[in-house]
DNA sequence: GACAAATATATCAGAATGATACATATTTAA
DNA sequence: TTAAATATGTATCATTCTGATATATTTGTC
């Protein structure tokens, strides 16, 4: 059934926890859940308007002064159908990494690009350490909520991974000053 | 320009290092390179007439006894154009888990189910690890051959990150039995 | 008051997925 | 020996998603 759809189960996700316009999902897509899920307005929209036709989220528009504006409320029904897919067990995780695309064909690329490579990922992993470290402490004294129990464990994942990743950046680079010398 | 096309780089990327048939290079998608890149035959065999057409491969039918096969190799143009993508920084480094996602949403789903989605993740790790330090192992042997230290590099990333997945998952299912007793 | 940035909805061409169809070759096991 | 199962191999298709862009209003800044 091809790349079977998830994107309703995102936004049917993002709505569980409270009510809010396309745009605004878009946001949390990019900010808190952009180290695990994506997403794009193509796939966010005509979704919400099918979601919309099966009864699990209902429209209100809260336009103002002309100005279009349209927050969405899971339904019941909607909540059903999420629990549902919580139940049942993830059917993939998957990487995509273009830096370790690059690096696996690095012998067109020589060891100097290969380090490139590397060092703008190194660079990157910081950044985002940076933000998540700041996310998790922001976490740390809310726990009380139980939405950000959930939050705090997607954000430590990350921590950990990232912080994996530079310690496999040193290893590499110096790897690699290995065999430039032989 | 949309999902800007990769598969194209990708295939060069796999002929750079000896000719093949398409379906051999679905299985090293499968394979060596499943750790960090996918592919399916829907755009490996379009994008290889595409690439014959550009005269960045060519094509040599190996057919006996009306069995179809067709073996590609990279043409000097293609291997140009392939060093000059390699050469530009990545551009998208990509997570997509489905049971990250799961797990975010898992208000919905409780602390047992959120138990459930980690231990099915943590087993998938330790399989996946088992494989990854037999690739190591292997590698090891045969560093001489240049291809290959870009390969082994890539195995250690995937070691590396799956040991800080098997970590978080120890400490994920610590802190849900702390708030389990509360 | 001008200008940039943020808020907000919507669409589209292009690309990839996952499944399936089809056919032959090789291995396994009864 | 031969039947079944698995592996090799090419190809296509509906569905899904991406990345970009269009459009328009509101808010903040200098």
């Amino acid at each position: 059934m091809a790349n079977t759809k998830k994107m309703d189960y995102v936004l049917l996700g993002l709505l569980s926890h409270e009510p809010m316009t396309g745009y605004e999902m878009k946001k949390r897509l990019d900010t808190t859940l952009r180290f695990f899920w994506g997403g794009s307005y193509g796939s966010i929209y005509p979704t919400l308007n099918q979601l919309e036709t099966e009864g699990k989220v209902t429209k209100e528009d809260t336009s103002c002064n002309g100005r279009e504006k349209i927050s969405y409320s899971i339904t019941e029904y909607g909540k059903e159908t999420l629990k549902e897919w919580l139940r049942k067990p993830a059917e993939k995780d998957e990487l995509r990494y273009e830096t370790l695309l690059k690096l696996f064909f690095g012998n067109e690329n020589g060891f100097e690009g290969a380090k490139e490579h590397i060092e703008r990922f190194e660079e990157k992993c910081m950044n985002e350490l940076v933000v998540l470290n700041m996310f998790a402490e922001n976490l740390m004294q809310h726990l009380e909520n139980d939405t950000h129990k959930y939050y705090y464990l997607t954000v430590r994942f990350g921590i950990k991974t990232y912080e994996a990743y530079l310690e496999w950046c040193k290893e590499a680079k110096e790897q690699i000053k290995k065999w430039e010398k032989k």
